[in-house]
DNA sequence: CATTAAACGAGACGGTACGTCTCGTCTTTGC
DNA sequence: GCAAAGACGAGACGTACCGTCTCGTTTAATG
């Protein structure tokens, strides 16, 4: 790697610091997470955490957005409401196994800038950001109601996973994002609205 | 206070202590609060939070519970829309000012079963509970599709706002609830969809 | 002992600290003696030790006054040589005790004007000023020349021992004091020079 | 130098190194006295001080034999006392501005074996046996009495100085030579003792 | 009332971790 | 192939807090 070179950087011990500080942080907690067990457990040395990282904040995004293999990526092909299955299933199995990690990040903004600003510049924002693209795209060929408040619809979407998933602590399957979805959104192509009242 | 007189317990330490700890939270995060400085703020001596409290996470929901004005209670006008706008406007203004505090014990939660369990008795199940009972009282007269699932539409309804205020740290106000509330049900009684179709 | 409950001082900890310093400056000398190690070993916290001494020197030269049995009083019998051999021959016996903690604070006090001004007053000072106190009786009854420099005696008096002790690294025991007195002393009261040229 | 070629070293870089250390452990002392410091000092790299020099002391001790101009020759011009003064004075004069760095090696010493070794063998011997030599020779031509313990008489003439200097840390010239002299052996050649006792 | 038992502010204690500095080794790059 | 530069694992620095444990003092309740 180009870069490991130009920094002279050690990418083994880079890779042992990123997976340790993932695995301390789902067994004890963002809050008990110490740099020194880090260092212990990836068989570094602490100047070399805090030579590269400014905080275990960055260091857990950093760690997040490494080793993650899902992507901030919206597939279109032509159905919305597949589409967004497929997308947000998949964010759901992520967001699952990373929720120790996630809720820390968000926590931890709340007090770190920089933290604040990476976690929204890395994570939060692209995701966003593609889903109002494919929703924008929706609406501009007619799958959505040329008035739907697209900002608001993100909210809406992503949500109620974040609150079960992190507020409630439930569980977040494949099944809960269809449910989610037909409710929110009208199935089929039918204008069956999310919640409708009685006739 | 007969509770605290049959403790012999200092109303005045048990007050001055919540209230250096929701103050200390908002400033340094939950993360760097320390019970040190809570005691030194509140002139307490650190054994007599250590002989009342559990952990921080437990004395700042305590702090949460005792101080706050807000109420899981839901009204019952008959009009669903208006009492969600009159119920979630409230939350959301509590919610507000109170997100560094709510973050943090979420964060703790996940990594503190007992935690967890006091934060789901006292603040999100009575909540959730509350909500449910309107929801369903709505679906029974009519007001709501039988076919409703109300846990769903809990999560709909506040997950939102929990996302937008703690993950997206954006702001929180009654227009914004009331546009989510527009979008998700029904307006006016017309059963015009959260989100349609165009014809 | 009043002066430890005043402070609320623990005096169990107190001596287990200064056993620990004092066997571990002779085992891996001044410039590698480490506060951590100290505090290991006395089974003490860092901190407590950070607390009660200032710096590692101080707490040495404590550790050397508290526990030395010695004493700087200089016996009066009206015979100088036999009370310089008395008092100096004990010196020389604790000296080659402690001589790896003794040339540690001399170096240390090299740069550390509290530690030098602690030295002179508890170690060097008193048992200078006694010895002056017995050279100048000594001058006053006749028992020295009236013109003797009794600074400069105490000089030639110590000197050797600190040399030979320190510097050259050498033995020393109570035959060296008598020779190294007979040679700079008038044995017997005869008018016999230190150093005498031959006739 | 074809010392330096052989070695393929660099000599500019081995004196900036020494004067680095000389003049660094006369600001902070032999213990505050770090081998990144001096690197840092000298422009050189870590790795150029641990390849050359095995510790700190002994590369301070390079530095102090490489760079003092003071010798152990001893003069013989028949005048022993004369002589004294003469060598006596120029230790003195050297030995206060090294003070520090010598009481550190002395320190040193004292567990460091390899360092003892050094420092017997490239300092203290070689003056001794000057100083023996010297002493040596007036006893056999009749200058001093025949009895004279001459390693006994060493330690009494430097004993003073190393004393006065390291640990009463006072100062040190040639007219405290001349009276410690002037006491010690006979003035002019006649056997007026060092220290006599009234008629 | 005086006694007494618990809570209180204060803070020392043995510890863990902080973020920084230095150790001595190792690797990379330039001369 | 040495030298400068500097990353690395290791671990000590002096400080901040942890949660526990006395100290005396204050405060209620009981006898």
């Amino acid at each position: 790697m180009a870069w490991a070179n130009q920094y002279r950087r050690n990418e083994d011990s880079r890779q042992a610091i990123l997976t340790a500080a993932l695995d301390l942080c789902r067994e004890v907690g963002y809050d008990a997470l110490r740099i020194e067990a880090i260092a212990r457990r990836a068989g570094a040395g602490k100047q070399t955490i805090y030579r590269w990282w400014p905080s275990k904040g960055v260091l857990l995004l950093d760690a997040l957005t490494t080793g993650s293999s899902d992507s901030a990526a919206f597939p279109d092909t032509g159905d919305l409401e597949a589409d967004l299955v497929t997308q947000m299933g998949s964010a759901a199995r992520n967001m699952s196994t990373l929720a120790p990690i996630l809720i820390g990040l968000i926590e931890g903004a709340h007090h770190d800038p920089d933290l604040a600003e990476r976690l929204s510049a890395e994570l939060i924002t692209p995701r966003r950001e593609a889903c109002r693209t494919r929703l924008q795209a929706a609406v501009d060929r007619g799958e959505l109601d040329p008035g739907t408040d697209v900002e608001l619809l993100i909210d809406q979407l992503y949500g109620p996973l974040y609150y079960r998933l992190l507020a409630a602590r439930d569980t977040l399957d494949e099944a809960y994002v269809r449910r989610h979805l037909a409710a929110l959104l009208p199935a089929g192509g039918r204008a069956t609205p999310a919640v409708s009242t009685s006739p």
